[in-house]
RNA sequence: UGCGGGGUGGAGCAGCCUGGUAGCUCGUCGGGCUCAUAACCCGAAGGUCGUCAGUUCAAAUCUGACCCCCGCAACCA
């Protein structure tokens, strides 16, 4: 999410440069199922669980510098309004039904599962019901023809081409009415009238976009519709299939639906999906603190095409770090400064109006070249390419200066206007690419306009209107200073993760999800339990009598263990690393009153203790030093 | 088995949609420079662009088949 909002912060400073008025909109998604059980395990009410979670997101986009310019909860009370007003509107035009709803329901958990009839609980293991409940459906099957329309004719619609194909095969592939109100859960939006009903989780959490900007009173408020959606790849199809649904059932016109749908890709951690179960999420604070908001933002940007997956390493980071951003632009500045103010007095040089040399000559071409593409890359969504762009003026520029050697014009009195020259075409240079800069590394462009002796804010700068011109002669630069400090990368990593364990050590850091349109799944607050809990638990001690590999199935083992009183079947995920041989005679401890669940077909009765061990889990059977005999329960 | 991503000098990645010069960061070697954050500049070595076939005057790029790697689910009760 941090990566997603980063993005979008960009863009939205980027389109204020070109002299857009922009709203950007960030917010937490609060109700549902996951909201209400997690608020029971914290042991609070639902409204004091998300408001802390609404507060830890918002604090952490302070932290950030990003400056959305709405933050929606979807328990405001607008927000509430705004879904009620589109549920009647889509009522009234006949998109909406009363129906049922079959599911697999998990009694325990509370909550439906994905699963078949019959078939157990995938969270607890426990047998599921099959419940009815009435609810209603939303008419999406009606909206196969208008969306496969709609796509057509606005191909930019879903982006990038990849996910839309995904998408435009799903919709071809017929689509289902939706459920669109739950009678099982509390945590909701009332649906207006038909109480006890509240609205599930994508009718209510993709019209937070719209109560962003006035809800039913979008049209005066004058914010809709929206540019650009931005998500993660994993819902690219609730934006682009229901959430077009719902605003055409409610009557909006194609003028006021959506422009475009962008996924981009997940950030990996050494090449699997960063996630919370999995305890491997990069924070972005310990980054921060470390390199610099701008630091993470540049490499977010930089190191990854956008719309691909990317890979997130310290290393790649520190590298980045020092050589685009200390080495290149900061080490650039920093010479130029230094040398206006040894040379020039601190005040820039003024440039020879007459005669073009030869070695001025590609940076002003690289330097125009930049000001043209830049811009539509950062259109295009392609961060990555708009950077090199500009990273090209800072490498032209530094090889300009060494070119034109002005330490050596300074010696002698006769080359001062050469000297002045050259120092003003770098200056200007560093002032173009600290403009296009602007959108992804803010704060440090900031300092750099500054030092320059620019006026005002370099965000007020309208990009389109910028050429190469020449900072007026005589202008007072700041003192240089060091903008990137280079850093070890070593030292910098072990900082950095160092301040990680840190954070993962207390309990509740934001565990939600940022983008209004993402499920929220808190963490679970780990409880204490009391001996009672344990006791329920019967492991035996058992002997393996026989083992085979289950048919079909990489990681299963089907072993038969003697457990005293009886003997029983228990499939058990460790043949990645036991030979069924090797395992038979050996003691091994089993729950045994653990509800049967059938695996890959083949009932499983238990369950044989391993311990986790490394990173990737690997089973290692738990065993007893010395001899016991089969049966005995442990405790 | 299904779904997704990928295979481009030593490492990590761009380029592929819209064929024509293989680019970037790091690393290695040699040189230059000393204004600067041990930085910057120049040069060199190093690439059958996974394989095979096809289309084409021309293929990393388009088409087909195949091989390999990674993630997810199916299968860790």
């Amino acid at each position: 999410h941090t990566y997603s909002t980063i993005v979008c912060d960009t863009i939205r400073r980027y389109k204020r440069m070109r002299g857009y008025d922009v709203l950007m909109t960030t917010g937490t998604d609060e109700h549902g199922v996951n909201v209400e059980r997690s608020a029971k395990k914290a042991g609070v009410p639902e409204s004091e669980f998300v408001a802390k979670m609404a507060g830890e997101w918002r604090g952490l986009w302070d932290e950030l510098g990003i400056q959305g310019d709405e933050f929606i909860r979807t328990t405001d009370l607008k927000h509430a309004h705004t879904v009620q007003w589109l549920f009647r509107l889509c009522r009234e035009n006949g998109f909406v039904y009363p129906g049922h709803y079959t599911g697999q329901y998990c009694i325990h958990d509370n909550a439906y599962v994905d699963v078949k009839a019959g078939e157990n609980c995938p969270d607890c293991g426990r047998p599921t019901e099959t419940v009815t409940e009435a609810n209603f459906f939303f008419k999406l099957s009606a909206f196969q023809k208008p969306l496969l329309d709609w796509y057509a004719k606005h191909p930019e619609f879903i982006q990038p081409e990849t996910r839309r194909n995904e998408v435009l095969s799903f919709v071809e592939g017929g689509l289902r009415d939706l459920s669109i109100t739950r009678t099982s859960i509390r945590w909701g939006i009332p649906v207006p009238g038909e109480e006890p009903h509240v609205f599930y989780v994508w009718f209510d959490a993709l019209i937070a976009y719209l109560s962003a900007v006035g809800g039913p009173n979008y049209k005066q408020h004058g914010y809709w519709p929206a540019d650009v959606h931005l998500v993660g790849k994993e819902i690219i199809r609730f934006h682009a299939v229901y959430w077009p649904a719902f605003l055409m059932a409610a009557g909006f016109t194609p003028e006021e639906m959506p422009k475009q749908i962008w996924a981009h890709g997940w950030l990996l951690m050494d090449s699997t999906k960063m996630s919370k179960s999995l305890g491997n999420v990069v924070r972005p604070r310990p980054i921060v603190n470390v390199l610099g908001l701008d630091a993470l933002r540049y490499y977010l940007l930089r190191e990854t095409v956008f719309g691909q997956d990317g890979n997130f390493s310290y290393d790649a980071l520190v590298q980045r770090y020092n050589s685009d951003l200390a080495n290149g632009l900061g080490n650039l500045t920093s010479r130029t400064l230094t040398m206006i103010e040894k040379y020039c007095g601190g005040k820039v040089p003024a440039s020879r109006t007459e005669g073009v040399d030869e070695a001025e000559g590609p940076l002003k071409t690289t330097a125009v070249s930049a000001l043209g593409e830049a811009p539509e890359l950062y259109e295009a969504m392609a961060f990555s390419r708009a950077l090199e762009k500009i990273w090209e003026v800072v490498a032209e520029a530094d090889r300009y200066i060494t070119v034109k050697k002005p330490w050596q014009l300074g010696e002698k009195p006769e080359e001062r206007q050469n000297l002045d020259h050259v120092l003003a075409n770098a200056a200007a240079a560093i002032r173009i690419a600290a403009l296009l800069a602007h959108p992804v590394i803010p704060a440090a462009t900031q300092k750099i306009w500054t030092q320059l002796g620019q006026p005002g804010n370099i965000e007020e700068q309208i990009l389109g209107e910028i050429a190469w011109t020449y900072i007026p002669p005589g202008t007072q630069v700041g003192r240089p200073e060091a903008l990137f400090p280079r850093i070890d990368k070593s030292e910098a990593i072990e900082r950095m993760e160092a301040m990680e364990n840190e954070a993962q050590k207390p309990v509740a850091a934001p565990a939600a999800s940022a983008t209004p349109a993402a499920t929220a799944a808190p963490q679970a607050v780990p409880e204490k339990i009391g001996i009672e809990d344990f006791t329920k638990v019967e492991m035996r001690v058992g002997e393996v009598k026989a083992a085979e590999r289950v048919q079909g199935a990489d990681r299963l083992l089907k072993v038969t263990v003697d457990i005293g009183s009886e003997v029983r079947q228990i499939v058990a995920g460790i043949a990645q690393h036991y030979e069924p041989e090797a395992l038979v005679g050996r003691k091994v401890v089993v729950v045994v009153n653990l509800a049967p669940r059938k695996l890959r077909g083949v009932e499983s009765q238990g369950m044989i203790v391993a311990a986790s061990v490394g990173p990737e889990g690997r089973p290692v059977l738990a065993g007893f030093l010395e001899d016991v005999e089969v049966g005995a329960r442990l405790k």
